[in-house]
RNA sequence: GGCUCGGUAGCUCAGCUGGUUAGAGCGUGGGAUUCAUAACCCCAAGGUCGGGAGUUCAAGUCUCCCCCGAGCCA
């Protein structure tokens, strides 16, 4: 069975913020985690491109739209594409395979009765693309998360008839584990308690969007169509727009990931539209926090913002993602410290982790001919570092299942630490300087090489870059976590399963150990970000 | 206004169903060591656990009130 996980079809009203590659770096981990467990993955991002608002951008720049969302939708792609994001899919709403998936989807949900016409009276946010409850008579009120006049409507609507979904929705956020983090459950469920009420699906004068078949001068409410993004990603490259093709490719999602912002859309919303349709509910949605930075929201007002590409660029791909896996409880908000960032990347990775590697294999190589040495005693799995090695496996494999990722980090790290101590306690350089303890200290050697082996293997899904480094410096085979389609790369030399390859004793005595560098440099920025 | 979360060492935060001297990481200070990326290892710092009252033999840990911050809904 396919794990399809999403992230949100970004709104290409602006260029991609570090907001969005957050997101989009978790589910990459994810994503790599299934398919290193062996898991068929679909793992499908896009770009959400109608709506008033992105029309209106693109008139503010003297373009059209579709040349707007051109050009912004492609530097999502490059962006993905530097930050080495494995996704199966990069779906575009402007896709005319879309357009088909889109009509047959109304079609189906239309022939159940749930599309009704109705009046929409109100003040509408064009930023927010949604009508407020402010009272009628209210002068100029302004929208509270934009600060920019409201408009007001009074427009014939298409109606999706959610009052009509009440109990099966409430049924469906009872259900243990749908809504994630279980501390954003209550919100929704209060949302739902007061009475779900009938949404408009479609505009009218908006010639930026879908057509509603049938329904002359409507085009399909952004929502509407951008959720429906998730379907027909699910085509595979080229192929027919058909509906019920696509929800073979991997339906239900196993997971939509997405900011909290956008909980109640994909939690209430979305599958009631999935209900009216008769198509399958996806198994989880999961909707993490916010990132601050150094205390304070960032914005374009505060000049604060955190460019993604030129993170990538200046600190590098493990660096960041630790950094945001690692100390960031996913669903949490969480605040973006230079300081700490620095410091974590520097401590973790380049002294711990780094460090390990290269002073463990340094004397392997000194003095056991510049290969892995016997194993001797370590061989064991009653040996501590076998033991330390086999709880972080466990620790890390949970955390992954249940995208706790900062303690899947936690898990590897740990070993790490375990593994820098027994070496001081074990201070194999005093014991060579004695007769006869040669075998004592191949064994120490190993065993600690084995815990580093380890530790490169559980970094893999969370940092492959430097997973593959450290393995690489091991003599190891790297394991692909990448797309699919990208699997006709080299041929790696046949290895085992990384399930299997995580217990204890992997290396073997004798094999070559290559010359160590630094897997990981210390990161210093000669100005802050 | 209603509801929901937070407010614990300089900084991030753990502290489950109440019970020995309140913990971790980072930063800071000291020690040890030399295999290694000035790295690793060990030790320390004494923070009125937002404020007040209460329940209890015993409260960051339960109850009430207040203050501050965040969020959802009106």
């Amino acid at each position: 069975m396919t794990y399809t996980l999403t992230t949100p079809l970004y709104y290409v009203n602006d260029k991609p913020h570090l907001g969005s590659a957050y997101t989009t770096l978790a589910c990459d981990a994810l994503a790599r985690y299934q398919r290193l467990k062996g898991q068929t993955v679909l793992f499908i991002t896009g770009c959400d491109e109608h709506g008033q608002k992105i029309q209106r951008t693109a008139e503010a720049a003297g373009l059209s739209p579709q040349a707007h969302c051109d050009a912004v939708s492609e530097q999502y792609r490059q962006l993905w594409q530097s930050w080495q994001i494995s996704n199966d899919r990069l779906i575009r709403t402007t896709d005319p395979r879309h357009r088909h998936i889109v009509e047959q989807f109304f079609a189906r949900v239309e022939a159940n009765g749930d599309i009704v016409e109705g009046r929409q009276q109100g003040w509408y946010c064009v930023a927010c693309e949604e009508f407020k409850d402010d009272p009628h008579e209210a002068q100029d009120p302004e929208c509270p998360i934009h600060r920019r006049p409201l408009e007001w409507r009074d427009e014939l609507n298409l109606f999706f008839r959610l009052s009509r979904y009440q109990q099966a929705i409430e049924a469906l956020i009872a259900r243990e584990g749908f809504i994630q983090p279980a501390s954003r459950r209550r919100e929704v469920e209060n949302f739902v308690k007061q009475g779900l009420r009938d949404f408009s699906i479609s505009r009218i004068n908006l010639p930026w969007g879908i057509p509603v078949p049938g329904h002359e001068g409507h085009t399909f409410y952004v929502w509407f169509d951008a959720l429906l993004g998730y379907l027909t990603a699910l085509l595979e490259p080229g192929e027919e727009a058909d509906l019920d093709t696509a929800i073979t490719r991997g339906w239900p999602a196993a997971v939509h990931v997405i900011g909290k912002d956008i909980l109640r859309f994909h939690a209430v919303y979305w599958p009631a539209m999935l209900l009216s349709a008769g198509l399958d509910l996806p198994q989880q949605v999961f909707g993490h926090g916010f990132l601050t930075r150094e205390g304070q929201k960032m914005g374009k007002s505060l000049g604060n913002v955190l460019d993604p590409a030129e993170l990538l660029q200046r600190c590098g791909r493990d660096a960041v993602r630790w950094y945001l896996l690692r100390d960031i409880p996913f669903g949490d908000d969480g605040d973006f410290q230079q300081q700490r960032f620095i410091d974590l990347v520097n401590n973790d990775l380049a002294n711990t982790i780094g460090n390990l590697l290269n002073r463990t294999s340094s004397m392997a190589r000194r003095w056991f001919s510049e290969a892995v040495p016997p194993a001797g005693t370590a061989a064991g799995t009653e040996h501590p570092l076998a033991q330390a090695a086999e709880g972080a496996r466990q620790q890390a494999l949970e955390g992954l299942d249940g995208l706790d990722f900062r303690s899947a980090a936690e898990a590897a790290l740990q070993l790490a630490i375990s593994a820098n101590g027994y070496l001081n306690d074990q201070a194999p350089w005093s014991k060579m300087k004695q007769p006869d303890s040669c075998e004592q200290v191949a064994a120490d050697l190993y065993a600690v090489l084995e815990a580093a082996r380890i530790v490169a293997l559980l970094l893999a899904p969370l940092l492959p870059d430097l997973s593959g480094r450290m393995l690489t410096q091991l003599g190891q085979p790297v394991p692909c976590s990448t797309a699919a389609s990208a699997e006709a790369q080299p041929a790696a030399p046949a290895a085992l399963p990384w399930l299997e390859r995580l217990a204890w004793g992997g290396l073997e005595a004798g094999a070559a150990l290559p010359e160590p560098s630094p897997v990981m440099a210390r990161l210093e920025l000669d100005s802050p970000l």
